[in-house]
RNA sequence: GGAGGCGUAGCUCAGCUGGUUAGAGCACCUGCCUUACAAGCAGGGGGUCACUGGUUCGAGUCCAGUCGUCUCCACCA
């Protein structure tokens, strides 16, 4: 144990500890009925995917909860996977096949493609899990799941037949987010908004008859090809006396109507708005009422299409330059003034998306989405912070019908085959051989696969085994808890709730714990775009999996984001060498070869239990909350504060003492303590409380499965280690008083301690003796006769004195003490100011009047002292 | 337009249901290599808790308003 390095080495430990938690199955669950279950589903990662500052925050939490309630005694699961990620994987894979083959996916063909893209999976599927593993994760792999397995792909046709029979999944035309990058419809929670520099044009439409114009503003001149009318307000006196007449769409010579309706607000623009309803969704539903035509004129590249005449092939931004050429060359541009307005963009590839009318699928919300309110509003599902829910329950209010079809190869395709002679849409279990209403045989297959989001929906229950009746999903199913970041709420703990609901009639998990996102130094989103991401393992690498994963934790608090300062995992890292290095102590100590504290326990001891025991009951209640990161923070303020600086220091005199048996139970103190800390530590911190855990005597098995400390109140002694402090507090004024004249440590002098409580310093002798660097210690009840030539320092309980004539100076020592005690005395003024208001001392709680009734006695006793010794200096 | 967060030490942030003299890390200053640890020890400086008002015996904490800042949702061409 003595040749133990110096400084703790995480690379070397952290890799061996891993292996050996494998080795021994410590991360296995099985369904235990004599264990109560808890279950946290992991948030899958991308599987071609790398691990990134968010996903190590993430998980880092995760690993915590599941240690501490594993620990706890529960069955503690923590069920892993991946995600197949449609369209990130699918675009990685063409890209791939692009760069090093010049082959797009339509050349492979589909089949082919899939196989390609199965094969990259297998290639690199992996590595994600690598890389949680070097974070600690404590999973059960062997559950390991992903969402194209087959279980996965059951659950996900079994929802699908079932939310279609029961008319919650339908097949429409309606106007849908396109991205003509990534080719393929988006859901509403895929575009993301951006406020981009644009025009507004006005445009003058003349009317049919010769009478005049009407004129329109659009930031969108292109769309103009699509228009089908001219919509005014009804009540608008401008325009009133226009609607039911006609107009000629200029470049097109196409004659569209002008009509009446509310949407067209007065006032605003030039009161007349140009209706495209092939490219819009509000001008889709005033078509709708008015029966306008719907002209499609953008294709689904981008592109204007066979309906845009003379503009056919342009690209839409081309076009829109082209069109406005015309316009103005033609003299039908009124004018052009500059416009900021709101350009939906594809949240994968950032393209600005195209609304577009489209044959898709969608899942109906408005009868799912009001079950899923329900269960937040009552309680049944818990959102820590709570103010997510609210976010949660505003859109789920106004959601709209979930467009879950995606033009792509990779994910699952949708079960529905229509009829070549009928059209009906087959939609079965199992692929079907004829139609199931005309009876022909010749079907075809629907060739688009589901939003990735839809397989994520149902992964608490998917991968508990749903939609067989399995004894695991019967265990662990509500799952306990909820683990992820705020960006996801819309995509997926929405989705998840309301397939719960719909699928299980269960909620999908009791507590959802919302975290923010991790940022730079400066603030900034981490993204791969700016470069100035960190890598989570190369921070692990350096400073170790723990530091990486306390600074994740620390120092921040739910739901915020946070920014990651390298400097922090420094500090981090020097805790854990803190901890090597005061286990390091113990070691080298140690004589004894088993944990147990002894009969016989000084103050000192007492104080250290008392403080250990204090912490294990805040740390129990921090982290049944939630709040991870003051948990943490209280561990690290006892092992570093309590135990490092002033226990093991307190134990010195005892450990090379001559009395055998006074050295032995000082052992077991700092052993039993130090196991009790490892043990509330392991979670955060499992590498180097596991490694220390091996070495030193221990109660047998690994750390990982040992018992989490619980307050015990026979190991809580608050008289004895309120006794204590005195002394503590004795040394510090001690202390301060040396530094304050700089006199350095080697310098030791003579220290005369005056106190009425003669036994608790008299007991300390030896340890106040190194504490306050004294050559010896004098315990007296009545000052001395002369304290000229003295340094002092003071507290309520005791005086203290150092001969130390040279550093002496009569006068700035009398000051000092009659500022101390100007100083005391206007604290007790304050507080005999607060003791006499009649209102607080009625209707204050007893606690905190006692509370004040103790700080005044305490500031009347430092008085007193103050007192004595500026009276004893003459 | 709607909702929400944030504003506390030079920097980054904690501070739970209101209750000692408002904390931590880093940075800074002073003194120490005191045989666990200089990635350390001891001591120290530094804050009108954005502003204004209110509730209360008592407000960083609760309420209202103001200013600044960030985010999400919706979106009128």
């Amino acid at each position: 144990m003595k040749d133990l390095p110096k400084v703790y080495e995480p690379q070397t430990v952290e890799k061996k500890i891993y292996a050996m938690w494998e080795e021994h199955g410590d991360f296995h669950t099985r369904v235990n009925p004599d264990k109560k279950p808890f279950s946290i589903v992991m948030p899958p990662p991308n599987v071609t995917g790398q691990l990134h500052m968010g996903h190590a925050m993430d998980a880092t939490l995760q690993d915590i909860l599941t240690r501490y309630k594993r620990m706890q005694g529960y069955e503690a699961l923590w069920l892993p996977g991946t995600d197949h990620a449609g369209i990130a994987t699918q675009i990685k894979v063409e890209e791939d096949l692009r760069v090093h083959e010049g082959l797009s996916r339509y050349d492979l063909g589909r089949e082919k493609f899939l196989e390609r893209v199965w094969d990259w999976k297998e290639k690199y599927g992996h590595r994600i899990v690598e890389q949680q593993k070097k974070m600690g994760a404590s999973c059960d792999w062997e559950r390991s799941r992903f969402t194209m397995d087959e279980g996965c792909s059951k659950a996900v046709r079994e929802t699908f037949c079932e939310l279609y029979e029961k008319g919650l999944i339908y097949k429409g035309s309606r106007i849908i987010n396109w991205c003509p990058h990534c080719l393929t419809a988006l859901s509403d929670a895929e575009v993301e908004y951006a406020d981009k520099p644009g025009h507004l044009w006005y445009i003058r439409y003349p009317l049919s008859d010769g009478s005049g114009d009407i004129t329109v503003a659009t930031t969108r001149p292109e769309t103009m090809l699509g228009d089908s009318g001219v919509a005014v307000n009804p009540e608008d006196e401008k325009f009133k006396h226009l609607i039911g007449k006609t107009c000629i769409l200029p470049l097109v010579n196409r004659e569209i109507p002008i009509i009446g309706d509310e949407y067209c607000e007065i006032g605003f623009g030039t009161g007349a708005v140009k209706m495209t309803p092939a490219h819009d969704p509000n001008d889709f539903e005033v078509g709708l009422r008015h029966n306008l035509e719907v002209i499609r004129v953008i294709a689904d590249d981008g592109t204007i299409n066979e309906n845009g005449g003379a503009y056919e092939g342009l690209d839409r931004y081309d076009c829109r330059k082209k069109i406005v050429e015309d316009l103005e060359a033609q003299g039908y541009l009124v004018k052009t003034e500059d416009y900021s307005h709101n350009v939906g963009t594809c949240y994968r590839c950032h393209n600005d998306v195209e609304p577009l009318i489209s044959a898709q699928w969608f899942v109906k919300m408005e009868p799912l989405a009001k079950e899923a309110l329900r269960v937040v509003n009552d309680g049944t599902i818990k959102f820590v912070p709570e103010r997510f829910a609210k976010t949660y329950t505003n859109w789920m209010e106004n959601v709209h019908d979930w467009c879950i079809s995606r033009q792509l190869w990779w994910g699952h395709q949708i079960p529905a085959w229509y009829c070549d002679e009928c059209g009906h849409i087959n939609v079965a279990r199992t692929d079907p051989v004829k139609c199931e209403k005309c009876g022909c045989a010749y079907l075809t297959r629907e060739e688009d696969v589901l939003d990735t989001w839809f397989s994520s929906a149902l992964w608490p229950f998917s991968t508990l085994g749903w939609p067989e009746k399995t004894e695991a999903l019967d265990y662990w199913y509500p799952t306990s808890v909820m683990v992820t970041g705020y960006d996801i709420i819309f995509f997926w703990v929405a989705r998840m709730i309301f397939s719960g609901m719909e699928q299980m009639k269960r909620e999908p998990f009791s507590t959802v714990l919302i975290h923010g996102l991790v940022r730079d130094s400066q603030g900034r989103k981490m993204s791969k775009s700016l470069g100035n991401g960190i890598d989570p393992l190369e921070m692990a690498e350096k400073y170790g999996a723990d530091a990486l994963r306390f600074n994740l934790i620390t120092g921040n608090s739910p739901g915020n984001d946070m920014r990651f300062y390298e400097e922090k995992c420094e500090a981090m890292r020097n805790f854990c060498n803190k901890i090597w290095n005061a286990s390091r102590f113990v070691m080298m100590n140690l004589s004894i070869t088993e944990n147990g504290l002894p009969e016989r326990l000084e103050p000192e001891d007492k104080w250290i239990l008392t403080r250990l025991n204090d912490t294990v009951r805040e740390v129990c209640e921090n982290l049944d909350k939630y709040e991870i990161g003051v948990a943490a923070a209280k561990i690290y303020d006892f092992i570093w504060d309590d135990y490092c600086d002033w226990y093991i220091e307190l134990t010195k005199p005892r450990l090379n003492g001559e009395d055998p048996d006074a050295k032995q139970r000082a052992e077991q103190v700092l052993l039993y303590v130090l196991c009790e800390f490892l043990k509330l530590l392991h979670p955060f911190m499992p590498f180097i409380t596991e490694e220390i855990w091996q070495a030193i005597p221990n109660d047998g098995g690994d750390l990982i499965l040992a018992s989490y400390p619980r307050y015990d109140e026979s190991l809580s002694f608050p008289e004895d280690a309120a006794d204590f402090e005195i002394v503590m507090e004795a040394i510090k004024a001690v202390r301060a008083r040396r530094a304050e004249m700089n006199v350095p440590p080697s310098r030791r002098s003579h220290l005369l301690i005056v106190t009425e409580r003669e036994a608790a310093f008299t007991q300390g002798e030896a340890y106040i003796r190194k504490l306050a660097y004294a050559s010896e210690v004098t315990v007296l009840r009545d000052s001395p006769a002369d304290t000229a030539g003295m340094v002092s320092a003071v507290t309520g309980q005791a005086k203290m004195y150092m001969p130390m004539a040279d550093l002496v100076d009569l006068d700035k020592e009398r000051a000092r003490l009659q500022k101390s005690l100007d100083n005391a005395k206007k604290q007790l003024a304050g507080q005999d100011a607060k003791l006499a208001n009649q209102s607080f001392v009625s209707r204050a709680p007893e606690a905190v009047v006692n509370a004040e009734r103790e700080k005044k006695a305490k500031l009347e006793a430092l008085i007193a002292n103050l007192e004595t010794s500026l009276r004893d200096l003459g």
